[in-house]
DNA sequence: CGCAACGTTGATTTGCATCAACCGTTGTGG
DNA sequence: CCACAACGGTTGATGCAAATCAACGTTGCG
C-alpha cells in the first residue's frame, strides 16, 4: 500500500514542503513511545512498527516500505506515541509535525482521502487478524500467510520478509511453533523449506487443504 | 466515538443532502455481504456489525451507537461488502452511496479528516485486542473490558451493553468461558454479578491484580 | 403455552506456550 | 585472527488455559 505513489505531482510537492528528511542506521529508532507525535513517511529502507507490552515481549504491528507511512494514530488522536518504530536497514524517513500534516490534510482533501483508504485498509486487515487468531489455528494463519507472500511475489519461491521470529511474532505465535508447523508443512510435502528464509510452495491444494482442517 | 456530533453543522447539512434515512426493525439487517457498498450513519438505536467466517462462529466486529458510521472499509476500498450488519433495536440509520460521500469526502476535507480520526482510532483498537488476543488471558481481557465499562458509566455498578454471547465473541471467547471467569470473579469477591446483564465492581484493586497475575 | 435463544455447569481433550538445551552464523573487540 | 558473545533457529519435554461436547436451567417473545 504504498500511499505516495498514488498521489498526484502537485500534493506530492505540498507534503514534500511541509517534511523534513532524516536518515537513519539499521537498529536506529525513529520513533518511541514519549515522543512528540508526527508522521512519517518512509522513503527508502523499511521500518518496523512494534509494541512492548508492560509484561510481554516483542509484539510485531506491521513492516513498512517505501512510500507507506506511520504515526498517525498518535497526530490524529492528539494522544501520545505508545509504539517503537525502528529501521530495519539503512533508511530515509520524512517526518511532518502535527501541526503541519493537519495544514495540509485541511488544505488537500485528495491527501485525507489517501491517507483515509490507507487506514481503513489496515483496519479491515487487523480485524482480519482479530478473527483468524480467535477462530483458526496457528496452521492456518501460517499457511494464509505463505499463500499471499506467494502471491504478492507472483512466484511459487520467495523469502520470507523478515525474521522467523518477526514472523511469528506477527502470526501472534511463538518463534518455536512457527518452526514446528514449518517442518509439518515441509513433512506433508506441501512445502520445502530452503537455506536461509527461502520457501518454495509444492502443493498448492494440501496446503490450503490443511489450511481447512487442521 | 461519536463522529457526526463534532462535524459542523454546515457539514452536517451538507453529509445529510447526500444520505437518505430509512427505519430498521430490531433484527433486520442494514447489509449483508455482496450489497452495494456505501456508507451507513447510525441515527437512533444500536447497529452490530459482525462477520461469519466460512466454518466457525459468529465473529463480533463492533456495536454501534448514534453518530457512528460504519461500511467505510467497502466504499473506501471499493471492495465488497463482507460483512454483516443488523440492528440491534428499533433503529434508525442514513445511507449514502459510494459516489455520493467521495464527493462529500472531496468537497469537505473537515469531514475527511474526521472519519479518518474515527477510522485511526479504530485502528489503535484493533491493534490493542491483537496483542490482548496473543498476549492476555480471557480473565486478563474480561477485567479490562469490565474496567472499561465502568468507567465510561462513570459508576462500579453498570449493565453489560449486549448479550454475554456477543460479549464473549468481542472478547474472542465463548459464552462458556466466560460464564466461568465471570463466576470464578465472583466468587474471589472481586465483582458482584446481580440479576439480568447487572455487574458491580466491588474490588477494583483485587480485579486489577487478578488482571495482572491470571 | 411452547419454542428459541440465552446462560450455566461439568467432563474431556488439545493446541500451544513455556522452559530448556543445543547448533550455526554473525559480528566485534582484544 | 581467533575467541566469545549475541542472536536466530531448531528440537524435545511438560503443563495448562481454553475450546469442545454435552446436558440442563432460564428467560423472553410470538
Amino acid at each position: 500500500m504504498p500511499l505516495f505513489a498514488t498521489l498526484s505531482v502537485d500534493d506530492r510537492q505540498r507534503v514534500a514542503e511541509a517534511a523534513f528528511t532524516r536518515r537513519y542506521e539499521r537498529g536506529e529508532h525513529v520513533f518511541q513511545p514519549g515522543d512528540q507525535p508526527g508522521l512519517y513517511i518512509v522513503h527508502v529502507g523499511r521500518v518496523k512498527v512494534y509494541r512492548l507490552p508492560e509484561s510481554g515481549t516483542e509484539q510485531l504491528i506491521r513492516i513498512l516500505g517505501p512510500g507507506e507511512f506511520l504515526g498517525e494514530a498518535a497526530v490524529l488522536g492528539d494522544i501520545p506515541v505508545d509504539h517503537f518504530a525502528v529501521a530495519l536497514d539503512r533508511t530515509e524517513v520524512c517526518s511532518i509535525d502535527r501541526r503541519s500534516i493537519l495544514d495540509v490534510l485541511a488544505e488537500r482533501p485528495t491527501v485525507a482521502v489517501t491517507m483515509l483508504q490507507t487506514v481503513s485498509h489496515r483496519l479491515s486487515e487487523a480485524e482480519q487478524m482479530v478473527s483468524s487468531l480467535t477462530g483458526r489455528s496457528v496452521e492456518q494463519r501460517l499457511v494464509g500467510e505463505l499463500l499471499r507472500l506467494a502471491h504478492e511475489s507472483g512466484s511459487a519461491q520467495f523469502q520470507l520478509p523478515s525474521t522467523k521470529k518477526d514472523l511469528a511474532s506477527y502470526l501472534g505465535t511463538t518463534a518455536e511453533t512457527l518452526s514446528r508447523r514449518l517442518s509439518s508443512l515441509q513433512d506433508t510435502g506441501a512445502i520445502r523449506l530452503g537455506p536461509g528464509r527461502f520457501v518454495e510452495i509444492l502443493d498448492e491444494q494440501a496446503l490450503r487443504s490443511g489450511a481447512l482442517s487442521g
